[in-house]
RNA sequence: GCCGAGGUGGCGGAACUGGCAUACGCGUCGGUCUCAAAAACCGAUUUCCUCACGGAUAUGAGGGUUCAACUCCCUCCCUCGGCACCA
């Protein structure tokens, strides 16, 4: 084994981890704010063991600091462990481990496994969601919603996984199926606790325009999930009874061509309204069937449209038309008002159930290339036109008919404008252990009320008994749940609900810059220095629950005075996966690469490069075993460059005239140092750097050879390209480039020396080769001053004898030079 | 259906602002070393024709603009991701 390896990485790796732990390279004051980089990767939940796919996060990251570090900045790299959760309480109720002791020891095998890939933190600021001074703070931002009204309960049809027994956030429904665990999620009808996260849903929208540097992928499913629609909501009043029907529409301009109303099954003005109609018992018996079809299998596929007449009518303000009124299934309770006016003519869904249940289709929009028939239209027309049979607006553009009718409306009090988002207030109820409890406590004299600031934490009891119930462990611990009442002393009760982990997440970067403030979540001076973040590394599985949560919380901590900024991370970057084998690693798939066996034999600098050069790392990518033994043979190159290299007899003098040799390894160094500054700089280009590293070593490799064959005067360069190659490979591995930079004979940690600049004047080819073309196609080549003018180009082209035999006898109609690139000819 | 990203050798992928397509790596084939093998090293490798020189051909398909197109424009196909009866 041990004549085997390329480089004794065996013995590296572990010696330049202890040193940095030792030298505190990533140990840093916060108070120092001059020149600060605050680089974020996103925590993880402790799970049992990484994957080489999980590593490619904190690899990135690392990559990063260190750069970061080398270009002069004052680098803040924390982790820590989002570390509530359903899996450790799962595991709990199967295995009877109590999540605390699962999770802890989850913990420290993974800070096992960072360390090993050579991934270093400052482990001082480590932030653990579920202990109790973090969780503390978790509950305090909880108090304060509440107090901003921003935080309330209320009873409601929730997502409920049965496997999971719990509720979810309609974010972590994922097809009508649990995020986690995939088992079909049901509705149950109870009192939760929820975050008012709609009340911020215009400035969550609107500020997705500050983040520039955010992926637009990420910027446009926020904003789809958002969902922001303008519109009227418009109140027709019931035929007959003392009472108005309100409907949401985005297409007003359409309100003559409403033939009907269509209601949601669960609209609660249902009962009220077929109450002594025609078949009352008939129609309520169709309301039932509608609403038990559950809101997932409605939402699943298209399922065929449905409904009911319920034997009433709204009046059309504009035209005191009587319009009837039905209830339909393809009408969602909890968008818009749960109720709309139906247009068949210009809207396939209403034209749908019209041409089902026999209901008139009246066009008001006519399409401007072809007059459109409402007897024998086929589909709605959906786009703009000609305003017809709309009264005073016919004749007007529909787009000009939408404005002038909105205005209508509000001037005679028909309905006002509004907007309308998709977006829901998040649900932060759980009935779970395994997280921060909800600071409330219930009072028979007094009712609701948080708990008091100097009382939290609210301490989750250890000892409590896991049963698959679906209800809270917590309900079954007497001790927790009697407590007594903060204003009138006597007996009350604890809320036994814990907050989604989501939650704990959303403030967590704040706490890194004070993790161990006592008397607040965080310095609010402090943290407005190093704040927002000014990179964040994560997966794209993120781009919606957790990123817009943070987005949410920030914005309300800014507004209540606690941080001075409203958007937490500047830049973003999210990350693809490591396929294996066609899919994403997962221990079900059994595709699952680990790292520890790779680390043993090649060691962690190769599993390192290979993932940074397997692809852009934003996107997804496959992994290769043996692409991986690719990396390892390069690092033993390099390495062997090292070891051999001739003894520097000092650089040549600087203006001394050297060889072409010399000159063009010079070059190549120079113009590796541009390209690699560039990727790293410009983007996240690791694989294209680490290519340039590569085709520097290789010309390195074969001018040492040329060298040791005829000795000339190349040892100063050659010096200067392994010392080169060894600090554009230290942040990608950074072990390896320790120890051959000590071999170099430097004494301090790679990482406290500058990142090189390259020399303007080396990089300057002083010969070039122009390709030559005729009518377009590459016929030759010639090698020219990089000077040359271009009459002189043109000499050289015409006498060039490849050119000639394409040319001879051909009239030459154009020739075109672009300078310093390329010649063609035109010939005929 | 809507929105977004993408389609380049056997594979992962390069290619600036329209200017030498296929860099770099993997694999494969051949060679060196070895009694032999592995490892390592050196060389070849779009495809087709050719002993060779060389030529033709190719960036999902088809068309267009241009002296010149992976890159720009139009039409279409496919893959992946997100959203989806949202009025």
């Amino acid at each position: 084994m041990e004549d085997e390896r390329l480089y004794p990485f065996n013995t590296i790796e572990p010696k330049w981890q202890k040193f940095w732990r030792e030298q505190r390279l990533f140990n840093i004051d916060t108070k120092n704010t001059a020149n600060k980089y605050y680089c974020l990767m996103m925590f993880p939940y402790p799970s049992a063991a990484l994957h080489v796919g999980h590593g490619r996060n904190y690899i990135i990251g690392d990559v990063v600091a260190r750069y970061k570090m080398m270009r002069g900045f004052n680098v803040l790299a924390p982790m820590g462990f989002d570390s509530f959760g359903l899996p450790a309480e799962n595991a709990a109720i199967k295995g009877g481990i109590h999540p605390k002791t699962s999770t802890l020891n989850n913990i420290s095998t993974m800070k096992r496994q960072l360390n090993q890939w050579g991934v270093e933190y400052d482990w001082d600021r480590e932030v653990i969601s579920c202990l109790p001074e973090y969780y503390k703070w978790t509950q305090w931002i909880f108090v304060k919603l509440y107090e901003k009204g921003l935080a309330y309960k209320k009873k409601a049809f929730v997502n409920w996984c049965p496997s999971c027994k719990t509720v979810l956030a309609n974010e972590q429904v994922v097809n009508g199926a649990c995020e986690r665990c995939s088992t079909e999620v049901s509705q149950k009808e109870l009192e939760q606790w929820f975050f008012k996260i709609t009340a911020y849903a215009d400035r969550l929208l609107a500020d997705l325009g500050k983040l520039t540097e955010w992926p637009e992928r990420v910027k446009t499913m926020q904003a789809n999930w958002i969902g922001k629609s303008e519109g009227v909501e418009i109140d027709f009043k019931i035929d007959g009874m003392d009472r108005t029907l309100k409907c949401f529409t985005t297409r007003v301009d359409t309100i003559y061509g409403a033939t009907f109303i269509a209601l949601a099954p669960e609209h609660p003005l249902v009962n009220t309204l077929i109450k002594g109609c025609k078949d009352e018992a008939g129609v309520l018996k169709a309301i039932q069937k509608m609403r038990n079809e559950s809101k997932i299998e409605r939402s699943q596929a298209e399922i065929a449209k449905e409904g009911v007449f319920t034997g009433r009518y709204v009046i059309n303000p504009v035209n005191n038309k009587k319009v009837p009124i039905w209830i339909a299934n393809y009408i969602l309770m909890d968008y818009g008002t749960g109720a709309i006016m139906a247009v068949p003519a210009h809207d396939q869904r209403d034209f749908d159930f019209a041409k089902q249940y026999k209901l008139p289709i009246e066009v008001v929009i006519d399409n401007p290339k072809e007059s459109l028939n409402a007897g024998t239209m086929k589909e709605a027309y959906t786009e703009e036109g000609v305003m017809v049979n709309s009264a005073q607006f016919d004749g007007l553009t529909s787009q000009v008919a939408m404005k002038k009718i909105a205005d209508y409306f509000e001037e005679k009090e028909f309905g006002k404008k509004t907007t309308q988002y998709k977006l829901r207030d998040w649900l932060i109820s759980r009935q779970r252990y395994w997280g921060a409890p909800i600071p409330m406590i219930y009072c028979e004299k007094c009712g609701v009320m948080t708990v008091p600031a100097e009382d939290l934490p609210v301490l989750l009891p250890e000892s409590v008994e896991f049963r698959p119930t679906g209800e809270s462990p917590l309900k079954f611990v007497k001790d927790f749940v009697n407590t007594k009442c903060p204003k009138c002393k006597g007996p009350a009760a604890r809320e036994t609900d814990t907050m989604d982990t989501f939650v704990d997440s959303s403030w967590y970067f704040l706490r890194y810059i004070t993790p161990k403030m006592n008397d607040k979540p965080f310095d609010t001076d402090l943290v407005n220095k190093w704040l927002p973040v000014d990179q964040y590394i994560g997966g794209i599985e993120h781009a919606i629950l957790h990123l817009l949560y943070s987005r949410f919380i920030t914005k309300f901590l800014c507004d209540i005075g606690m941080v001075g900024f409203d958007e937490p991370f500047k830049n973003l970057f999210t990350q693809g996966m490591i396929i294996k084998d066609g899919a994403k690693m997962s221990k079900s798939k059994g595709n699952v690469v680990s790292p520890d066996a790779l680390i043993r034999d090649f060691g962690a600098d190769t599993v390192r490069l290979y993932t940074l050069f397997i692809g852009p790392p934003e996107k997804d990518a496959e992994w290769s075993d043996r692409g991986a033994e690719g990396s390892y043979r390069f690092l033993g190159r390099v390495w062997r460059l090292v070891e051999k290299r001739p003894a520097a007899k000092g650089r040549a003098a600087s203006g001394a005239k050297i060889s072409k040799e010399a000159e063009d390894l010079k070059r190549k160094v120079h113009q590796t140092i541009k390209k690699v500054t560039e990727d790293l700089d410009g983007g996240f280009h690791f694989n294209t750097a680490i290519s340039a590293i590569m085709e520097l070593v290789n010309e390195t490799t074969d001018a040492m050879n040329a060298e040791a064959a005829t000795p000339g005067d190349g040892a100063g360069v050659l010096a200067e390209a392994i010392e080169s190659i060894v600090i554009l490979l230290s942040p990608f591995v950074p072990h390896i480039a320790e120890e051959m930079w000590q071999s170099l004979g430097k004494e301090n940690s790679i990482f406290k020396c500058k990142w090189p600049s390259y020399d303007k004047a080396a990089i300057v080819e002083n010969v070039l080769t122009i390709p030559v073309q005729v009518n377009g196609r590459l016929r030759s080549k010639v090698e020219v001053p990089s000077d040359i003018s271009e009459d002189k180009l043109k000499e050289l082209v015409l006498a060039d004898p490849k050119v000639n035999t394409w040319i001879s006898g051909k009239a030459i109609k154009k020739f075109i030079v672009i300078p310093k690139k390329l010649v063609n000819l035109v010939v005929q």
